[in-house]
DNA sequence: CGCGTCGGATTTAGATCCGACGCGGTGCACTAAT
């Protein structure tokens, strides 16, 4: 009787033609088989996608995969078409009719065993019937982070895979992520509901990117050095292409402008363009016609490009989670690659601006009341029309009393009521209360992000310490290691607040220690997010108390 | 929210100050008109 590593890695190699599975990839396979629920955060190259394709040819049914784009969708199909692998199909809204139903027949017929859907596919009531008497044996939520990322504001049916998830019995789930810090996993684990859940996480260290933060004061003043440095990184005989991030779309436009002026072959890159430009620059980057995309954050997902040389960023993203991606798409055949941030200050307002959702008290109340009235719990299609709400607005309504304990989803799908006493007016409080506390997350990752750029400390260290990933001794080659100011280091065993204790503090609640610095440290608190506090003024106040040892 | 830009006023002939205004990301799915 061959051990199910065993059978996983023959598989792996009949199948797909994989000699040897990572330890990782087999620690995230092998929980799976036993019908355990994995997080799985490991970098991109690392094979995560082997993670579900091995596992669902020993499992009885069909492998449900979501994913965020239809061009990923796409990718992995031919991927597994050019293997020895069975069929793999997607669903979406760009298909024709009669295409989508030789794609549900295939699953039916166990001729696919891989299934592509978004998640608003599976926000749809009928798509979920469907899929629940097919069997499904593995439920597979690539780029989780998105759930997480996505899911309280943008696409709202990231929330809604949880009650999918739970309609279709709950089947084995793993969720795959390149990127993910500690709350993103919390959030992601919660979301979806996942169940006495295996976690495999890797190492976020990237020791062949060179980090460097270069401080502006003057907008004016900082556009010309981008240009300057992105010309001098070409300038070098060994760099044939690279990526710049800009924060909106103007300056992508602007800077590619620039940038193919001094010869440079540019190309912007952004949502605002139409699909045969975004496909030619995507393609002339991989290709190599096209040297430097500069990109809103719409460019990324899916790009896999082994010699980018450098990732530029003409203005700091609204987190290190998001710049952690962004940067990770340079240097992947592991030779050198720069990675320099142009940081003003006051380009965190825009971040502040676009990450700043209010809850939405009117469709909250207008869902609420209707909820409340009924006897009979109904499906989230029947509200909709119910209320004339577009079902963004509902769906991102419907999250928030979900999450505020108001409501709640039935085995098939209905919404109810749960707590008839509660008034919706209270209802409606508490789902105001989530959307804030969201808010205070979302704004305290702005935070983190200036912390990583205005740190005199070793940088390596702080974005690890952001993963929850400790660097004993500074790196020795980003900017702050160089310039000197990164040798001072906080003794790790001394002192009351080590990494990874739980303190608690007197408004601020319970907390995570994530990083400490020679003067300050800090702390993920589970209701306002992260707080930099100053060593000196915990200790004058004694405003921490630690709750536990480190784990 | 707050930055950058623009136009007008002020004051005095080129430049500065002030207030108003516009602008800012990520994708799915679907529909209606060609």
């Amino acid at each position: 009787m061959p051990t199910m590593t065993t059978r996983l890695q023959q598989v792996a190699a009949e199948t797909f033609g994989w000699d040897a599975l990572h330890p990782e990839q087999l620690a995230a396979m092998e929980p799976l088989m036993e019908g355990h629920d994995v997080l799985a955060v490991l970098p991109t190259g690392a094979g995560k996608s082997a993670i579900y394709q091995v596992p669902a040819l020993l499992l009885p049914g069909p492998t449900l995969v979501v994913s965020p784009l239809l061009a990923l969708q796409e990718d992995q199909v031919d991927g597994i078409e050019s293997s020895e692998a069975p069929e793999a199909v997607a669903v979406n809204s760009a298909q024709r009719t009669a295409e989508r139903r030789h794609a549900w027949r295939a699953v039916e017929e166990g001729e696919a065993e891989y299934l592509f859907l978004s998640p608003e596919q599976l926000a749809k009531d009928e798509v979920v019937d469907e899929l629940a008497g097919l069997g499904i044996s593995l439920f597979v939520v690539d780029e989780a982070h998105c759930v997480s990322a996505w899911g309280h504001d943008f696409r709202p049916e990231y929330l809604r895979l949880g009650g999918a998830i739970a309609r279709l019995g709950h089947p084995p789930v793993v969720a795959l992520t390149a990127t993910a810090a500690q709350p993103v996993r919390e959030d992601i684990v919660e979301r979806l509901r996942l169940r006495d859940h295996r976690e495999v996480v890797a190492s976020f260290d990237r020791p062949n990117l060179r980090l460097t933060v270069e401080h502006a004061s003057e907008d004016r003043r900082k556009r010309e050095q981008v240009v300057v440095r992105v010309r001098t990184l070409m300038a070098d005989p060994g760099t044939r292409s690279g990526l710049v991030y800009t924060a909106s779309r103007k300056d992508a436009e602007l800077y590619a402008g620039e940038l193919e002026q001094f010869g440079i072959r540019a190309a912007a890159y952004h949502a605002g363009l139409r699909a045969a430009e975004r496909t030619r620059v995507h393609e002339g980057f991989l290709d190599g016609s096209v040297e430097v995309v500069v990109a809103t954050s719409a460019f990324g997902m899916g790009i896999d490009k082994p010699d980018v040389r450098f990732v530029v960023h003409a203005s700091a993203p609204e987190s290190l989670d998001s710049y952690y991606q962004q940067i990770g798409r340079a240097g992947r055949d592991g030779a050198p690659a720069e990675i320099v941030l142009f940081y003003r200050p006051e380009d965190l307002n825009l971040q502040r601006f676009l990450t700043s959702h209010k809850a939405p008290v009117k469709a909250l109340a207008r869902v609420a009341d209707a909820l409340h009235e009924r006897a009979d719990p109904l499906r989230p299609a029947e509200l909709g029309r119910e209320l004339d709400l577009s079902p963004a607005k509902r769906t991102r309504a419907v999250n928030l009393l979900e999450q505020a304990g108001a409501v709640g989803t039935s085995e098939d799908g209905r919404l109810e009521y749960l707590d008839p006493q509660m008034g919706t007016g209270e209802a409606v409080e508490r789902a105001v209360g989530v959307a804030e506390t969201h808010q205070r997350l979302t704004r305290s990752r702005i935070e983190m992000m200036r912390g990583y750029a205005e740190t005199t400390g070793c940088r390596r260290q702080f974005l690890l310490g952001y993963f929850g990933e400790e660097l004993t001794s500074p790196c020795g080659s980003c900017d702050t290691c160089e310039a000197g100011t990164a040798s001072e280091q906080p003794g790790e065993d001394e002192g009351p607040y080590r990494r990874g204790s739980v303190v608690e503090h007197r408004e601020w609640g319970r907390g995570l220690v994530m990083s400490l610095e020679q003067d300050r440290l800090t702390v993920l608190f589970d209701d306002t997010g992260y707080k930099t506090l100053a060593l000196q003024a915990v200790e004058q106040n004694d405003l921490l108390t630690p709750l536990e040892p480190s784990a």
